[in-house]
RNA sequence: GCUCCCAUAGCUCAGUAGGUAGAGUGCAUCCAUGGUAAGGAUGAGGUCACCGGUUCGAAUCCGGUUGGGAGCUCCA
């Protein structure tokens, strides 16, 4: 019998029924075939040895696609599987699972001895014999029965736990490749000699299903590449990355420490402190523009108020207690309660609205130890915080206002961003109807605005949806900033009202909202961007005036005076070394501007710029070259 | 919080048979007075994170505590 395949440029070919995706790759080219480690029959992805008994729609998937990659690092968990369980016993060895991850994959596998990088080495080394014996990987379709009782010889309680999960019904497959077997959907590279390039990363703890409350197996961390060339990319990516790790680089550039006095808790040094000071003047400025009025509130407020907001419900695990004269006070997690009682302060009228109360917000979030990183995840952050009161009618247009204060604000350091958009959790506040409107408002003004967003159902916070800000940092990885939260419950809880035009009492609607999310989180995701080189604007040291020798003392002062005089951080090197010495130093420090001075500029009341990124720039006078300057802080290039 | 790993001079790190510590850099002093990424010499600086145990003797071995790292979980 003849069935017809439809190949993806639309070409219609004619196999004999009961024909394989690697036949098809074949009869197409001889290079397909060898290329082809998989196929997509209908759209879904299938081995290459994959019978095909109908018509059907049939893609051949090589290495260089997505699907293809996928496969291949699936197949690379196995072989690593297989490894483990040569070198330490198939049954001293139970396997959880082994998924495909962003960047590679990673097994969960249960065994006595804690796995060191020795053994990872040992276990590449065996995966390099595996490739060697190129080991044909089969599929073969197993009852459930079969499966129990196949994972019940293995003594595999992991396994025998997934099996008994599966939804009924589900075909169940077995993958083999030599004497190793393992319970897979698949599907997988033809054989193991198709692997070429990978690496075993690391090994760490994680929890059976991740759940904490499960045994903690091992997980060994890998990647593959068809391409070695493509693999040591990678690697000198993540070393690279490794360079820009903002707590190596907030210690060279004295931005910031951390004491074992207060765990989690940055102090910011003078370096940091300015860098921190640019950014909320930054943001300041624009949200006077925005007419936003800056407030200030306190950091530890009467416990009751927390159990009126619904934190003391829904947050206090994360929150810090006190007690004075017998009261019982928390530190602020949030800022939102006191926002509520700064505008409980007065009478409202519809005429005011949107009221919008902005604070650079310090709070407390008593985060586990072992979640704490740097200043990406600290226990005390400055939220740049704010609250808009409006009425039901304004919503989309302050949200469409807040989203476009947001795009103006990252654009300026170059982040891109993903938009999310979070529905109603499961431990929400308030009437399920009023979260529905919630969140077409959300969705209303993001497709009007014709932003793509993703949806991640039940990730809202406890009193409303919310839209949240992605941007990406220099290790790939991806950070919540800015967010904004409509909120119909805060409202409620704190008896918030307006008189409306018809003299009568009503509900403002609250909206939450932040750009940077955490300032201290946000400089730490803008070190590792710009690898500390920070842009002048926002560069402790802005220019660094240096003499070829100790003779030009004054004419150093006197230029460095005239700049401070023009708002720049200036600094004066006139310790007695060496030029090069200097310079050396400066460059270290990543400062934009080194004004160098000797004879030559002394005499003709110029300076000598050597610019980062660029080396000298040749001679020019000193108004110029202020006004160089400070055109580029002005530009925050 | 849990699992594993780590903690030596301000910083980056050696110290791999248990015999009370070493380099580079930085710092101080002196010499050298210089033109775009390191001139030279001398010197100061350490309860080897903390507490306890084993031992004649512990930076080194064992236990605990604190802090850090890789993850799990949660979030900004």
């Amino acid at each position: 019998m003849l069935i017809q395949i439809t190949l993806p440029d639309g070409a219609v070919r004619e196999y004999a029924s009961g024909t394989t995706i690697e036949a098809i790759a074949e009869s197409i080219s001889p290079g397909l075939r060898k290329n082809a480690i998989a196929g997509k029959l209908n759209g879904k992805v299938v081995d290459v040895y994959h019978p095909i008994e109908e018509s059907a729609a049939v893609e051949i998937v090589t290495l260089d696609s997505k699907d293809g990659l996928e496969v291949y690092r699936h197949s690379t968990a196995h072989l690593m599987a297989q490894a483990i369980k040569r070198i330490y016993g198939n049954k001293e060895v139970k396997l959880g699972i082994g998924p495909v991850i962003e960047d590679g994959f990673y097994y969960d596998i249960d065994i006595v001895n804690p796995l060191t990088p020795e053994d990872l080495k040992k276990i590449e080394k065996e995966m390099e014999r595996i490739i060697q014996e190129n080991l044909p990987i089969s599929r073969r379709v197993i009852s459930r029965e079969k499966a129990l009782q196949i994972f019940g010889d293995l003594e595999d309680p992991l396994k025998l736990e997934l099996i008994n999960d599966l939804p009924e019904g589900v075909e169940l497959t077995i993958y083999d490749q030599g004497e190793f077997f393992d319970l897979c959907r698949g599907p997988h590279l033809p054989s193991t000699g198709r692997i070429k390039a990978f690496k075993l990363l690391s090994v760490a703890g994680a929890y059976w299903r991740g759940n904490s409350d499960n045994k903690m197996l091992q997980r060994i961390y890998g990647t593959a590449f068809p391409k070695k060339a493509q693999l040591d990319e990678h690697l000198h990516f993540l070393e690279e990355a490794k360079k820009r790790d903002h707590r190596k680089l907030g210690k060279e550039l004295k931005l910031f420490m951390f004491s074992d006095e207060a765990p989690g808790m940055p102090f910011y040094l003078p370096n940091g402190t300015t860098l921190r000071n640019e950014l909320e003047q930054f943001a300041r400025r624009l949200q006077i523009e925005r007419e936003y009025k800056e407030v200030r509130t306190p950091f530890i407020m009467n416990q009751r108020l927390w159990e009126q907001s619904g934190h003391w419900e829904h947050y206090h695990e994360n929150m810090y207690f006190t007690e004075v004269d017998d009261n019982k006070f928390a530190l602020k997690p949030m800022n939102c309660p006191g926002h509520m009682l700064i505008y409980k302060n007065d009478l409202h009228s519809y005429r005011e609205l949107p009221i919008r109360i902005a604070e650079f917000g310090q709070v407390h979030r008593h985060e586990f130890s072992g979640a704490l990183n740097g200043m990406m995840r600290v226990r005390t952050f400055c939220q740049d915080d704010a609250h808009l009161f409006v009425l039901p009618s304004q919503i989309e247009e302050e949200i469409s206002k807040v989203i476009s204060l947001i795009d103006l604000i990252y654009q300026v350091f170059g982040f891109s961003y993903r938009v999310e958009l979070s529905t109603r959790p499961e431990d929400s506040m308030g009437d399920p109807a009023l979260w529905d409107q919630a969140e077409t408002a959300l969705k209303n003004v993001l497709d009007a605005k014709g932003i793509a967003y993703r949806v991640n159902e039940g990730d809202g916070a406890f009193y409303g949806p919310k839209i949240d800000f992605h941007i990406l940092d220099a290790l790939k990885r991806s950070w919540q900033c800015g967010t904004i939260q409509l909120d119909f419950q805060m409202p409620e809880k704190f008896d918030l009202n307006y008189v409306g035009e018809d003299n009568q009492k009503h509900r403002p609607v609250v909206i939450h909202r932040a750009v940077y999310g955490s300032i201290d989180r946000f400089i730490g995701i803008l070190t590792e961007h710009y690898a500390g080189a920070f842009p002048a604007w926002l560069s402790p040291v802005q220019a660094k005036v240096i003499p070829v020798s100790i003779a030009f003392e004054g004419y150093v002062t006197e230029v460095t005076e005239k700049l401070l005089a023009a708002g720049i951080r200036v600094e004066a090197d006139q310790r007695n070394e060496k030029l090069g010495y200097k310079i050396r130093e400066a460059q270290l420090e990543k400062i934009p501007f080194m004004l160098v001075i000797g004879e030559n500029e002394r005499s003709s009341d110029t300076l000598s710029v050597r610019k980062r990124g660029e080396g000298d720039i040749g001679t020019h006078d000193i108004d110029a070259t202020i006004q160089m300057i400070l055109q580029e802080i002005r530009n925050k290039a």
